[in-house]
DNA sequence: CGATTAATTGACCGACTTCAAGACATGTGG
DNA sequence: CCACATGTCTTGAAGTCGGTCAATTAATCG
């Protein structure tokens, strides 16, 4: 890598698409520039391996794209993800006494890292961080209470249902005109299988079968047309907590209201960030029914 | 009630089974007796209602004894338990924005509640309090992802085995002379059930299955003699975790040591907490082959 | 354009749920 | 002390959801 000019703390952020949400967006301007001076960006290609419990150094950092599974694997190659690390998620995963599992690139992905034992002083340090960190750790509590109730709970059927009105909340989603939106699922249907707790026929199976019953409508693999989506709530029993659920992408929920930057924020930014549906699904969608 | 005397914090936690454990356990002395003033233990009735996120109050304290279980309710009457409240144990339930989930006791048990003002006041104040308040949740964050891993990669023979097993961390085990032990599972069918994601008759059907091969000694419904833990903790599947997950109740895996205290702790203390097996199992395990 | 991976579709079958009834323990009141 | 009631646990029989295996189609990428 050639040596590139020296880059203030500020600049560095300037650009980042998570810089007012997930973790950064609960950070004081000050503490904010102090961590981006022990941070680094790390692109990961898809399906790569980024940590393990048993033999990998600490790892503590912040999503900034992409998406990472975290997983644990059965007997029987039988895998389990119990955790989506998505854009503005914290990913801290510290070595020695966990359960043991795995972190992988479910997507490409950007990952921007901190160092190790600056993060740990600047945690002590800036009580905002210290907030922002067990925030996010009491928000995935409930995602994964969700999870563990629809995998114990709910039928298959059901558990799509929930996953894909969700995903709404935390994937990128372009509501439409005439009501209804397009949901982009990032994810292989392998990888949906194994947060779900099934196979990917059974995935294909129901999610046609939704579509049968016009409570979806499939423009490709990756790109669904919800045109109600209580309806799809409903059918994924989670009237109650659709709403209440927090996700760090989706910021607006956050109880902490957004500090004065001295910046008008851009309105535009979010929807930016999200990446733009393939040709062929902006095709399918403009031309509707 | 009639008015008691006035009892000084100190002597308010003298003898509480959990002083040394769980929460309690890790709190300097200080903190402990600032924490005792504002502490008050209630009895709570077996399968009473405790607390819900729709009208509860706040809610904030430590479980003394017995077990509460956080659940969710399915459309179709199915629940799901999604965590065991268990001596030592942090109950913190906020209203408002969350996952809708209820509280209720699952045996008779004894809660230490706090003043919940007092206790956000304490916990702004005492870093102790605050790290030990985040180092209980990190934990349960990994059982619960325990749980959904076993709910969604395991079977139910491997679930139930993994439960046995674990249970033996959380729940009273006698060791025996010849080797094994005795647990008490203190939870009824039906709730060991909703926490693994079956049905009390498949519970029945598997454990039976599991005495007719030998992997376990049906004393009564709630004791289970396990000769050969490690064949338990293999069949389910957890080798990998069984001894790095951590629970409050089994506190001799924290990373913090115990701290000075002034007086020698005594061993038999968390033994002697344990109820008495009862004289049924007791004659039984004697007899034993 | 072939080669590789991902997604779909079909057929089969077995594990688990459900429904229903019996066994067992515990408690209550006469 | 027994009869009766209640709740928990166990056992049996039938039906089905959903996983596995196998084959086909579609998408992706050198």
């Amino acid at each position: 890598m050639p040596a590139l000019p020296e880059v203030s703390p500020e600049e560095k952020c300037a650009d980042c698409a998570m810089r007012r949400q997930g973790l950064c967006g609960r950070l004081s301007e000050a503490t904010q520039i102090r961590l981006a001076q022990i941070a680094t960006v790390h692109p990961v290609s898809a399906n790569s391996h980024v940590w393990s419990v048993d033999r990998g150094p600490d790892l503590v950092g912040v999503m900034v794209s992409g998406c990472l599974r975290m997983l644990r694997n059965g007997i029987d190659g039988h895998r389990q993800i119990c955790s989506l690390a998505l854009p503005g998620d914290i990913i801290s995963e510290t070595g020695g006494r966990s359960l043991a599992h795995e972190v992988e690139a479910a997507t490409r992905a950007r990952l921007c890292r901190f160092d190790q034992h600056g993060f740990r002083r600047l945690l002590e340090d800036a009580p905002d961080l210290a907030r922002a960190v067990y925030a996010l750790r009491v928000a995935k509590l409930d995602q994964l209470r969700l999870l563990a109730w629809s995998l114990g709970a709910l039928t298959v059927d059901e558990r799509i249902c929930a996953f894909l009105a969700m995903a709404t909340r935390f994937m990128p989603y372009s509501p439409l005109p005439e009501g209804g939106g397009v949901l982009t699922v990032e994810l292989p249907r392998a990888d949906i299988a194994d947060l779900l707790g099934t196979s990917v026929e059974t995935i294909s199976r129901i999610t046609h079968r939704l579509a049968a019953i016009g409570a979806i409508r499939i423009l490709d693999p990756a790109h669904f047309e919800i045109p109600d989506l209580s309806r799809v709530v409903r059918m994924g029993c989670i009237q109650d907590c659709f709403d209440s659920v927090r996700f760090s992408s989706s910021m607006t929920e956050w109880a902490q209201p957004r500090r004065h930057t001295g910046r008008v924020p851009d309105p535009a930014l979010p929807d930016a960030a999200r990446p733009p549906l393939s040709r062929r699904a902006l095709l399918r969608v403009s031309s509707g029914p």
